[in-house]
DNA sequence: CCGATTTGTCAAGCCTCCTTTACAAAGTGG
DNA sequence: CCACTTTGTAAAGGAGGCTTGACAAATCGG
Protein backbone atom coordinates (compact mmCIF):
# COMPACT_ATOMS: atom_id res chain seq x y z
CA UNK A 1 0.00 0.00 0.00
CA UNK A 2 1.41 3.07 -1.14
CA UNK A 3 1.40 6.80 0.67
CA UNK A 4 2.08 10.27 -0.02
CA UNK A 5 3.63 10.91 3.65
CA UNK A 6 7.48 11.95 2.19
CA UNK A 7 5.43 14.78 -0.29
CA UNK A 8 2.73 15.79 2.27
CA UNK A 9 5.97 16.05 4.96
CA UNK A 10 8.30 17.87 2.60
CA UNK A 11 4.96 20.57 1.14
CA UNK A 12 5.30 21.65 5.58
CA UNK A 13 9.09 21.45 5.94
CA UNK A 14 8.11 18.60 8.70
CA UNK A 15 11.22 16.27 9.52
CA UNK A 16 9.82 12.55 10.55
CA UNK A 17 10.35 13.30 14.22
CA UNK A 18 7.59 16.75 14.15
CA UNK A 19 5.44 14.51 11.96
CA UNK A 20 5.63 11.53 14.97
CA UNK A 21 5.68 14.30 17.17
CA UNK A 22 2.14 15.36 16.03
CA UNK A 23 0.68 12.18 15.61
CA UNK A 24 1.72 11.18 18.98
CA UNK A 25 4.09 8.28 17.65
CA UNK A 26 7.88 7.15 17.14
CA UNK A 27 10.07 8.48 14.56
CA UNK A 28 10.73 4.98 13.23
CA UNK A 29 7.20 4.19 12.80
CA UNK A 30 6.92 7.17 10.61
CA UNK A 31 9.71 6.07 9.06
CA UNK A 32 8.40 2.50 8.15
CA UNK A 33 4.95 3.65 7.15
CA UNK A 34 6.41 6.26 5.09
CA UNK A 35 9.53 3.35 3.39
CA UNK A 36 6.27 0.85 3.03
CA UNK A 37 7.48 -1.49 5.78
CA UNK A 38 4.03 -1.33 7.00
CA UNK A 39 1.01 0.09 6.87
CA UNK A 40 -0.60 2.02 9.83
CA UNK A 41 -3.58 0.84 12.09
CA UNK A 42 -6.79 2.48 10.72
CA UNK A 43 -6.39 4.68 14.13
CA UNK A 44 -3.38 5.74 12.88
CA UNK A 45 -4.38 5.95 9.53
CA UNK A 46 -7.10 9.09 10.61
CA UNK A 47 -4.78 10.92 12.71
CA UNK A 48 -2.53 11.21 9.97
CA UNK A 49 -5.53 12.15 7.72
CA UNK A 50 -6.49 14.55 10.67
CA UNK A 51 -2.72 16.31 10.75
CA UNK A 52 -2.97 16.73 6.74
CA UNK A 53 -6.46 18.42 6.80
CA UNK A 54 -7.43 15.62 4.05
CA UNK A 55 -8.78 12.01 3.98
CA UNK A 56 -7.35 8.91 4.02
CA UNK A 57 -7.73 7.83 0.41
CA UNK A 58 -5.96 11.25 -0.58
CA UNK A 59 -2.88 9.78 1.48
CA UNK A 60 -3.24 5.94 1.04
CA UNK A 61 -3.45 4.13 -2.59
CA UNK A 62 -4.27 0.99 -2.91
CA UNK A 63 -2.41 -0.94 -5.01
CA UNK B 1 -13.74 3.15 16.63
CA UNK B 2 -17.23 2.65 15.51
CA UNK B 3 -18.51 1.56 12.06
CA UNK B 4 -22.04 1.38 10.09
CA UNK B 5 -20.89 -2.69 9.15
CA UNK B 6 -23.91 -3.93 10.41
CA UNK B 7 -26.09 -1.45 8.83
CA UNK B 8 -24.76 -1.14 5.43
CA UNK B 9 -24.69 -5.27 5.50
CA UNK B 10 -28.66 -5.23 6.62
CA UNK B 11 -29.15 -2.63 3.94
CA UNK B 12 -28.10 -5.47 1.41
CA UNK B 13 -29.70 -8.53 3.21
CA UNK B 14 -25.80 -10.63 3.78
CA UNK B 15 -25.03 -12.60 6.46
CA UNK B 16 -21.46 -11.88 8.32
CA UNK B 17 -20.81 -14.87 6.22
CA UNK B 18 -21.45 -13.32 3.45
CA UNK B 19 -19.34 -9.95 4.01
CA UNK B 20 -16.87 -12.08 4.88
CA UNK B 21 -16.79 -14.07 1.87
CA UNK B 22 -16.67 -10.96 -0.37
CA UNK B 23 -13.47 -9.38 1.99
CA UNK B 24 -11.91 -12.77 1.90
CA UNK B 25 -11.35 -12.79 5.64
CA UNK B 26 -13.02 -15.20 7.86
CA UNK B 27 -16.55 -14.90 9.99
CA UNK B 28 -15.29 -13.68 12.87
CA UNK B 29 -12.97 -11.35 11.91
CA UNK B 30 -15.99 -9.59 10.18
CA UNK B 31 -17.51 -10.67 13.42
CA UNK B 32 -15.20 -9.02 15.31
CA UNK B 33 -14.90 -5.75 13.58
CA UNK B 34 -19.01 -5.20 13.57
CA UNK B 35 -18.85 -5.90 17.46
CA UNK B 36 -16.13 -3.49 17.84
CA UNK B 37 -13.60 -5.77 19.46
CA UNK B 38 -10.69 -4.69 17.06
CA UNK B 39 -10.54 -2.68 14.06
CA UNK B 40 -9.34 -3.80 11.22
CA UNK B 41 -6.43 -3.32 9.19
CA UNK B 42 -6.11 -0.59 6.79
CA UNK B 43 -5.89 -2.95 3.71
CA UNK B 44 -8.95 -4.45 4.93
CA UNK B 45 -10.73 -1.67 5.52
CA UNK B 46 -9.84 -0.23 2.07
CA UNK B 47 -11.61 -4.07 1.05
CA UNK B 48 -14.36 -2.89 2.95
CA UNK B 49 -15.13 0.64 1.93
CA UNK B 50 -14.26 -0.79 -1.88
CA UNK B 51 -17.34 -3.79 -1.26
CA UNK B 52 -19.72 -1.14 0.06
CA UNK B 53 -18.99 1.39 -3.06
CA UNK B 54 -18.06 4.13 -0.82
CA UNK B 55 -15.42 5.58 1.60
CA UNK B 56 -13.55 4.76 4.51
CA UNK B 57 -14.62 7.54 6.52
CA UNK B 58 -18.40 7.04 5.91
CA UNK B 59 -18.12 3.61 7.35
CA UNK B 60 -15.75 4.08 10.18
CA UNK B 61 -16.09 6.85 12.30
CA UNK B 62 -13.36 8.51 14.71
CA UNK B 63 -14.03 7.98 18.50
C1' DC C 1 -42.42 -27.02 17.01
C1' DC C 2 -38.26 -28.39 14.44
C1' DG C 3 -34.28 -28.01 11.55
C1' DA C 4 -31.28 -24.86 9.52
C1' DT C 5 -29.05 -20.55 9.53
C1' DT C 6 -27.05 -16.75 11.85
C1' DT C 7 -24.63 -14.58 15.44
C1' DG C 8 -21.57 -14.27 19.50
C1' DT C 9 -17.60 -15.81 21.73
C1' DC C 10 -13.44 -18.47 23.23
C1' DA C 11 -8.73 -20.39 22.70
C1' DA C 12 -4.36 -21.08 20.51
C1' DG C 13 -1.21 -19.66 17.18
C1' DC C 14 0.94 -16.67 13.75
C1' DC C 15 1.95 -12.27 11.76
C1' DT C 16 1.72 -7.19 11.84
C1' DC C 17 1.96 -2.72 14.26
C1' DC C 18 4.33 0.10 17.41
C1' DT C 19 7.58 0.78 21.15
C1' DT C 20 12.46 1.71 23.05
C1' DT C 21 17.38 1.64 22.55
C1' DA C 22 21.01 1.95 19.60
C1' DC C 23 24.07 2.79 15.79
C1' DA C 24 25.60 4.41 11.11
C1' DA C 25 25.10 6.96 6.93
C1' DA C 26 23.74 11.03 4.72
C1' DG C 27 22.51 15.81 4.52
C1' DT C 28 22.76 20.92 6.41
C1' DG C 29 24.78 25.08 8.03
C1' DG C 30 28.27 27.70 9.90
C1' DC D 1 35.97 20.77 7.94
C1' DC D 2 33.08 20.03 11.94
C1' DA D 3 29.09 19.77 14.76
C1' DC D 4 24.24 18.96 14.36
C1' DT D 5 20.13 17.17 12.36
C1' DT D 6 17.82 13.93 9.66
C1' DT D 7 17.02 9.49 7.84
C1' DG D 8 17.40 4.42 7.59
C1' DT D 9 17.63 0.23 9.88
C1' DA D 10 18.03 -3.44 13.47
C1' DA D 11 16.61 -6.22 17.58
C1' DA D 12 13.55 -7.41 21.19
C1' DG D 13 9.18 -7.12 23.35
C1' DG D 14 4.14 -5.94 24.02
C1' DA D 15 -0.38 -5.16 21.95
C1' DG D 16 -3.51 -5.96 18.31
C1' DG D 17 -5.38 -8.18 13.81
C1' DC D 18 -6.56 -12.49 11.61
C1' DT D 19 -6.88 -17.60 11.29
C1' DT D 20 -9.05 -22.25 12.32
C1' DG D 21 -11.90 -25.13 15.09
C1' DA D 22 -15.46 -25.44 18.20
C1' DC D 23 -19.65 -24.70 20.77
C1' DA D 24 -24.02 -22.37 22.42
C1' DA D 25 -27.62 -19.04 22.04
C1' DA D 26 -30.70 -16.66 19.13
C1' DT D 27 -33.39 -16.15 15.02
C1' DC D 28 -35.82 -17.63 10.80
C1' DG D 29 -38.84 -20.38 7.74
C1' DG D 30 -41.83 -23.91 7.08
Amino acid sequence: MKNRLKVLRAERNWSQQDLADRLEVSRQSVNAIETGRYDPSLPLAFRIADVFGTQIEDIFLRE
